[in-house]
DNA sequence: CAATTCTGCTTCATCGATTGAGCAAGCGAG
DNA sequence: CTCGCTTGCTCAATCGATGAAGCAGAATTG
């Protein structure tokens, strides 16, 4: 049974062959236009019948090759250790497929060059559109594609060339902030700036938070402590290590934090716990990301959960109609119920 | 700037049109093998700059056609929702591209019909090797490569027509079993039988995993209870109906849980919430799976985490050797420090 | 100086599917 | 019986890259 030959793969010559008829007719059948090319339902069932017996796979590189269109649509993302990136990966690729595309995606761990290599590697495979997620330099990457005449879309990052997709980063953002703020002042029953940590200040959805940050501390009329504002990076050992810093910095600790995303949540938990600082009171949480888990850590944690479902619905509403305005659209991210 | 005809993309031909040569120097200069076809470095240069100047990127569906080889690897995943899945494919990607292999992933959502046409539509795309991750049927996809020539591996659930890379799911279920125990008889000062929880009684690793939980308990010296060997599938509604199912049942309830995935134990950490048997006294748990967040929910989870990296190293390694012996590699999974 | 080798290319068939153009047979109308 | 139309196909060019074979002209050898 062991062949060390590859079995030659039935191609559709061989089946013209087998039914007596030209390429061309197995070409028509198999892809479904034999009507328009008049093929006898006879003709049709026979060759349908032999692709079949003969385990005929059409050969997409060819196809592709002549057609027009590829029906191959690639998506770039930066991770796939949380539920965030995961859930847009899983929902790409079944809206894609119910569309008939053929979806491709690569993980470019948050590296610029990769990023850069990984579009230009879609291209050459001839993605008829590129949706890059959480892009450092989603301009970049739209110039790439606008060279080569690609249609791209952002997703979670926005950028300035071509339509994007994005949570409603501020709105969530004071939302969330207003909830953390009006946690510890029940509980402590004094109002005091809280902490915010995780993500880079340069980019467009942590200056958004940022801003509804102060915005909720501007509403509750707390003035927001600079020192308090740690944008470190997301990694779980940026967050770690900037809580660190914080806490040999200041005098008292904050008693809230608003944590941009569950990963660096991982880093701010893991300090907590480790520091000691928190054992006599859990600080109130509340965290621009959303994983079950976190949500089973204690009714002290908020969340804001991104609208999965609705961003990628918008992002292949754009594609559908072909829109290319550059606009920007925001889905409100869902407050999660804590508890 | 805005065109409505898609640029149309530069080829071989253009270049050689402009470098006044033929299609075949290009072709030579750009894929490196120009020196065993006798091309001049000066022509080299000159082609390789222009390519650079006119952003020519190679066509590769075209390349694909015509080579031997696609250097397309291919994978079938079940989910992207946990952190195992998650680094399968984070590493899975890293390692193909280390190898000048283009990663290409199809995410199943454990539907058996989707599986097939997601083998199928990797074949269309000439992949040179197919990577069955947590696969219904292996087998059948197995024997769907094989009939096209393309190699094929199964990860973490094994197959019996090509080789396989688990984890060592009866050892680690045996450990993990052995420390709940450990700390319910600790905590409560006797010997009681565990509850399982979560997977398919019909897959290899469940049932290899239950196996580890039955001699774990007779080790102890302990008969294990039928009725809380509850393998109901992995999604956390069908853990939590089968926990509520189990409750209405039995006369006391287990003091420890052995539960089959970080997604079981979604369902079963709700319900434990939401039925509050469990308010006076937590129960000991053990996860068959990693998360970080499940980590710090407290010092009553035992965890064990599969080792990805080594999983994929000896993917990889059977593909680059080539080897094609139908074993199974048992990889021991990597039981986690509590606290 | 003729014979050979080497250099540096070009030519052309090929991979498999697609599609516009075209062709032969059949059929109905006039 | 002929013209025109329909039916049911086939032919051949094409997509872009690849590489075996071949071919001038220059360089080397005996």
């Amino acid at each position: 049974m062991k062949r060390s030959i590859p079995t030659k793969r039935t191609t559709i010559y061989d089946l013209a062959e087998l039914a007596g008829t030209s390429a061309s007719a197995v070409s028509a059948v198999l892809n479904g236009n034999w009507k328009k090319r008049r093929i006898s339902s006879q003709l049709a069932e026979k060759i349908t019948r032999l692709a079949e017996e003969q385990g005929y796979a059409l050969n997409m590189q060819a196809s592709v090759l002549r057609r027009e269109r590829s029906k191959i649509i690639g998506m770039i993302v930066p991770k796939y250790d949380n539920r965030y990136f995961g859930s847009i990966v899983e929902q790409f690729e079944a809206l894609a497929r119910e569309r008939g595309l053929f979806p491709i995606i690569t993980c470019t761990r948050r590296d610029p060059a990769l990023e850069i290599e990984a579009a230009r590697a879609m291209l050459s495979y001839q993605v008829d559109c590129l949706i890059a997620t959480g892009a450092t330099d989603p301009d970049r990457i739209a110039d790439i594609c606008s060279a080569a005449g690609v249609r791209a879309v952002n997703l979670d990052l926005p950028g300035s060339r071509v339509p994007s997709v994005i949570s409603d980063n501020f709105a969530g953002a004071l939302e969330l902030t207003r909830r953390v703020l009006a946690n510890c002042e029940r509980e402590f029953g004094e109002k005091a700036p809280l902490l915010f940590v995780g993500g880079r200040g340069t980019d467009h959805n942590t200056s958004e938070r940022v801003r509804g940050f102060r915005a909720a501390h501007a509403e509750a009329g707390v003035a927001v402590d600079e020192t308090l504002v740690l944008t470190c990076g997301y990694a779980p050992e940026k967050a770690e290590n900037a809580m660190k810093a914080m806490a040999e910095k200041v005098g008292t600790l904050p008693r809230g934090m608003f944590v941009n995303s569950t990963i660096s949540l991982e880093g701010v938990m893991r300090w907590i716990r480790r520091s000691g600082h928190y054992a006599d009171r859990i600080p109130h949480l509340g965290c621009f990301d959303w994983d079950p888990f976190v949500a089973m850590l204690g009714d002290h944690i908020e969340m804001v959960r991104q609208d999965v479902p609705r961003m990628l619905d918008a992002v292949f509403e754009i594609i559908d109609s072909g829109a290319s305005d550059l606009k920007v659209i925001q889905i409100p991210p869902i407050v999660e119920q804590t508890g």
